[in-house]
RNA sequence: GGGCGGUUAGCUCAGUUGGUAGAGCGUUCGCUUCACACGCGAGAGGUCAUAGGUUCGAAUCCUAUACCGCCCACCA
C-alpha cells in the first residue's frame, strides 16, 4: 500500500493496482463473487498487432471498460473478451515497408520464410499491444484471450469457408476485381479510396462514331461499340452490325451492342468497351457472351496486344498513344477539365487496376437479407440509431464479396484449384484431388482470407463456437462498440456470419464513437505530424485523466477532438478526489461505520441529494451515455461534495474539543463516509485507478463489504 | 451525383421528451484558510449561423438558405 501522500501519483499507483485486480481473477466472471446469474458480454475489437496502439484505442478500451466496470459492479458476470487480428493485408503492408528499409522484397521471398518473419514480427507487437491495453486500465479476461491465428480459430475459419461453398454461398468466379499493382493482390472495394482527379477526356473517331474516354491506353481491343437501344440519334444502327475501324494499330472489325446501361446524354452517347479493365463493362459483355481480352499485365504494363507500344507502363505510354491517334487524325478534341473518380489502394495510393481473374467470393445477397431482417425485427439496434440507415444502405447494396488475397499473411484458404478449367474444390483434405473436368491434377490454392472473413465471425471464434461452454454460456453478447468507420466494414460482417452460423445476431446493441482528432478537430496522420500517442497522455496526466478527457463531452458516434489542455483538467479531478478523500478519512477514523446515527436534517437533505446523484448516473450509464453520467458525477462531487458539504461539515470538526457537539459530528461522519464511499463507486468505472487507490485506505462498513472496488456492488439507493 | 453530421463563451465541445445557457483550458481580481495552489473565493465573457414558422414560451420542434466536415459512388 502506498503512502497518502497530498498529491495523488498515478504513475505509482497504477501498476500494482492493475497488478492486484488482475490477480484477484475477477477479470473472468466465472470467478466473480456472489451468484450471479446474468451475463453481460463485451467482445473487444482486437487491435491489430502490428504496431502501437493509439488515441482511437484508447477511447474503446475506455468505452468498453466503463460498461464492463458498471456491470459487474452490478451483480453481471461481466465478461469482456480481448484479442489480437493477425490483420492480413494491413500487417504485410506495414512489413513490406519493413523490408523496403532493409533493402529487401518481398517477392521472390519464400513464402514460408515470409510468412514466418512475420509472424515472428506480430507477435512481438501483440505481446506490446497487449502491455498497452492493461495499462490504459481495461478489466478485460486475459485468460480468454484469442488471435486470429490461433489454430483452432483458423480450423474454424476454413470449416465455415467450406460450409458456405457447400450452401452455394461461395463461388470461385472469374470476375472484375480491384487489383493494386504495387502490392501485387486482389482488394475488396472498402479497402479501396475513390478520389476525385481532373484528368483530360478525350474524344476519338471510331469508324462513324465518336467516342469519349479517360483510358485511351485500354482502347487497343475495342472493337464493341455501345449504344442506348432508344438512343433516336443511331437508330439506323442495328444490335450485332459489324463494320470496320481504323484503330489504334490498323483495321478492326468492330460490332454494335444495343444495351441500357449506355447513358445516352453523356458525351455522345457512344462508348467502346474493355471489359477485362472495367466492371461494368465486364458486366455488358457476360449480358452479351462478348470476347474479352487482357490489354494490362499485373504489374500495370502493357501486353503484346499493344503491338509497339507493349511494355509500357501504362502512365507512360498513355501520351504516346493519343499522339499516335492524333497523327492519324482519330483524335476530335481533348477535354483538359474532366473530373472524374479514380480508385486507388487505400494503403499505398496506386491506382487500382481493374482486372478479371479467378476468385473466391461470397454471394452477398440472400445473406444481406438476414441482417435486414434482424434490424427489421429489432434484434440489432444502432446507437446513435442514425447509423442504422447507413448499415441500411450497405446491405440494400451489397456487392459479392471478394475474399480471396494474393498475400501469405493470412488464414490459407482450403481449396483446390484448375487453372486450366476454372474450377475450385474446397476441402480441408491434403490429398491432391483431380479436375473433374479434365482429370489433371489440382493445385493448392495459395491465397488467404480477406481478414474481414475471419474477423467477422470474432463473436463466434473467441466463445469458441460451436461446442464451447462459453458460446452456450455467453452468445449472443449484449453490446458491440466499435468505431462508425466499421459500420459497414465489420459490424454487418458479423451480424451476417453470427445469423448464418449461430441462427441469433452475435450482438443486441451496437454501440458506434467517433474519431479522435487532434486539438484542432483535424484528422490524426503521420504526415501531418499532428498524431497523440495515448500513452504519452497517460505518462504525464494519469490514466483517469486520459480516460475522463476521452468521455466527457463525447456524445455517441461524435467525432472528437483529442485536447491535452482537458486532459490536464481531470488530472486535477483526480487529485481533488484523492484529497477530499484524504480529508474525509482523516475526520472518521474514530467513526462507527457499521450503525447509522441519528442524522441531523441537513445531512438527510445531502444524502437525499447523492440518492438522486446517484439515479441520474445509473440512469445515463444505461442509456449509454457515458459523457453525460461522467460529467454528472464530476460535477457532483467536485462542486458540491467538496466544494460546499466538506467546507460545512469542516465547521463541525474544526471546533475546539470541549464545544464538539457529539451528535453532529457521527451524523457529518457518516454522511461523509456515506458519500465518499458511494461517489467513489459511482467514479470507479470511469475512473478506475485513483477510486481503487483511495478505497485501500477506506475502512470498512456499511459501505465498504469488498477489498476491492472493482467488485463492490453499485449503489442502489444508498445511505438513507 | 447520393447520404450523414455540424454551425452555442477566446479555443475544443456538452446541453437526453421545449421552460430565464454549461464543462475543460484560457482570462481578471483577491487569497501561503492546517484535504488539495493539480487549490479556494469573487468576476468578465454568448443577439445559441441566417431568415421564416409552430408555441404562453425554442439553442432545443418544422421549413428554407449559407458555410464547414465526414462517408459513399461501375457515367465510359
Amino acid at each position: 500500500m502506498n503512502k497518502f501522500l497530498s498529491a495523488y501519483q498515478a504513475e505509482k499507483e497504477e501498476g500494482p493496482i492493475y497488478e492486484r485486480w488482475e490477480k484477484s481473477g475477477f477479470f473472468n466472471p466465472d470467478k466473480l463473487p456472489g451468484n450471479r446469474k446474468e451475463s453481460f458480454t463485451i467482445i473487444m475489437p482486437p487491435p491489430n498487432a502490428n504496431g502501437s496502439l493509439h488515441a482511437g484505442h484508447a477511447l474503446f478500451i475506455t468505452l468498453e471498460d466503463i460498461m464492463i466496470r458498471f456491470e459487474r459492479m452490478r451483480g453481471k458476470r461481466a465478461l469482456w473478451v480481448p484479442g489480437a487480428d493477425h490483420a492480413g493485408f494491413e500487417t504485410q503492408v506495414v512489413y513490406e515497408k519493413k523490408l523496403e528499409k532493409e533493402g529487401r522484397s518481398r517477392f521472390g521471398m519464400d513464402p514460408k520464410q515470409l510468412y514466418d518473419e512475420i509472424y515472428n514480427f506480430t507477435i512481438e507487437n501483440k505481446k506490446n499491444m497487449e502491455a498497452q491495453v492493461r495499462s490504459l486500465g481495461a478489466s478485460c479476461d486475459w485468460s480468454r484471450s484469442r488471435f486470429t491465428l490461433d489454430p483452432d480459430i483458423v480450423a474454424t475459419v476454413q470449416k465455415t469457408f467450406v460450409k458456405m461453398f457447400a450452401d452455394g454461398l461461395v463461388y470461385r468466379g472469374q470476375r472484375t476485381i480491384n487489383w493494386c499493382p504495387k502490392h501485387q493482390t486482389s482488394l475488396s472495394d472498402v479497402e479501396t479510396e475513390n478520389v476525385e482527379e481532373k484528368n483530360p477526356f478525350y474524344y476519338f473517331k471510331y469508324g462513324p462514331f465518336e467516342i469519349g474516354t479517360v483510358r485511351p491506353e485500354t482502347k487497343f481491343a475495342d472493337k464493341y461499340v455501345l449504344i442506348h437501344p432508344d438512343d433516336a440519334r443511331y437508330k439506323n444502327y442495328q444490335h450485332g452490325q459489324k463494320f470496320e475501324v481504323d484503330w489504334i494499330n490498323g483495321p478492326i472489325t468492330a460490332t454494335v451492342i444495343k444495351d441500357t446501361a449506355v447513358d445516352p446524354t453523356f458525351g455522345t452517347g457512344v462508348m467502346t468497351i474493355t471489359p477485362w479493365h472495367s466492371a461494368v463493362d465486364f458486366e455488358i459483355a457476360q449480358r452479351h457472351q462478348l470476347e474479352i481480352e487482357q490489354i494490362i499485365d499485373w504489374r500495370g504494363k502493357l501486353l503484346p496486344i499493344a503491338g509497339e507500344f507493349a511494355g509500357l507502363n501504362i502512365k507512360d505510354a498513355r501520351p504516346k498513344i493519343v499522339e499516335k491517334l492524333r497523327a492519324k487524325g482519330l483524335l476530335i478534341k481533348v477535354d483538359e477539365n474532366y473530373m472524374n473518380v479514380v480508385k486507388r489502394c487505400y494503403k499505398c495510393n496506386a491506382m487500382i487496376e481493374p482486372q478479371v481473374k479467378d476468385q473466391w467470393f461470397v454471394k452477398m445477397e440472400s445473406l444481406a437479407k438476414l441482417a435486414l431482417t434482424a434490424v427489421d425485427e429489432k434484434k440489432v439496434r444502432f446507437v446513435p440509431d442514425n447509423y442504422e440507415k447507413v448499415f441500411r444502405y450497405w446491405m440494400e447494396h451489397a456487392l459479392d464479396w471478394n475474399i480471396s488475397r494474393q498475400i501469405v499473411w493470412g488464414i490459407p484458404i482450403p481449396a483446390w484449384i484448375c487453372d486450366e478449367c476454372h474450377e475450385g474444390r474446397t476441402s480441408i483434405n491434403e490429398t491432391i484431388p483431380k479436375c473433374q473436368t479434365c482429370g489433371k491434377e489440382m493445385r493448392r490454392d495459395t491465397d488467404t482470407f480477406d481478414t474481414w472473413f475471419s474477423s467477422g465471425q470474432w463473436p463466434l471464434l473467441v466463445l469458441n463456437y460451436p461446442d464451447g461452454e462459453d458460446y452456450k454460456k455467453y452468445y449472443p453478447t449484449q453490446v458491440m462498440e466499435t468505431g462508425h468507420d466499421l459500420i459497414f466494414r465489420w459490424v454487418p460482417r458479423m451480424i451476417i456470419f453470427g445469423l448464418y452460423l449461430a441462427k441469433q445476431v452475435p450482438f443486441h446493441t451496437v454501440y458506434l464513437h467517433g474519431i479522435v482528432n487532434d486539438a484542432q478537430g483535424k484528422k490524426m496522420s503521420k504526415s501531418k505530424g499532428n498524431v497523440t500517442n495515448p500513452l504519452d497522455l497517460t505518462a504525464k496526466y494519469g490514466t483517469d485523466a486520459l480516460r475522463l478527457g476521452l468521455v466527457v463531452g463525447n456524445p455517441p458516434g461524435a467525432d472528437l477532438a483529442l485536447q491535452e489542455s482537458k486532459i490536464k483538467g481531470y488530472k486535477h479531478f483526480a487529485n481533488k478526489i484523492w484529497n477530499a478523500s484524504r480529508f474525509v478519512l482523516e475526520n472518521i477514523k474514530d467513526a462507527d461505520l457499521t450503525v447509522i446515527p441519528n442524522l441531523l436534517t441537513v445531512h438527510q437533505t445531502q444524502l437525499k441529494q447523492l440518492n438522486e446523484i446517484t439515479q441520474e448516473v445509473t440512469k445515463q450509464l444505461e442509456n449509454l451515455r457515458f459523457d453525460l453520467a461522467a460529467d454528472q458525477i464530476y460535477h457532483y462531487f467536485w462542486y458540491s461534495f467538496a466544494d460546499l458539504i466538506l467546507e460545512e461539515t469542516k465547521l463541525i470538526f474544526q471546533k475546539p474539543e470541549p464545544e464538539i457537539n457529539l451528535e453532529a459530528k457521527k451524523s457529518a461522519q457518516w454522511t461523509l463516509y456515506t458519500i465518499l464511499a458511494t461517489s467513489l463507486k459511482l467514479l470507479h468505472p470511469f475512473m478506475p485507478f485513483v477510486t481503487e487507490a483511495v478505497w485501500e485506505h477506506l475502512p470498512t462498513g456499511a459501505h465498504k463489504t469488498q477489498n476491492l472496488l472493482m467488485i463492490e456492488p453499485w449503489p442502489i439507493s444508498s445511505g438513507v
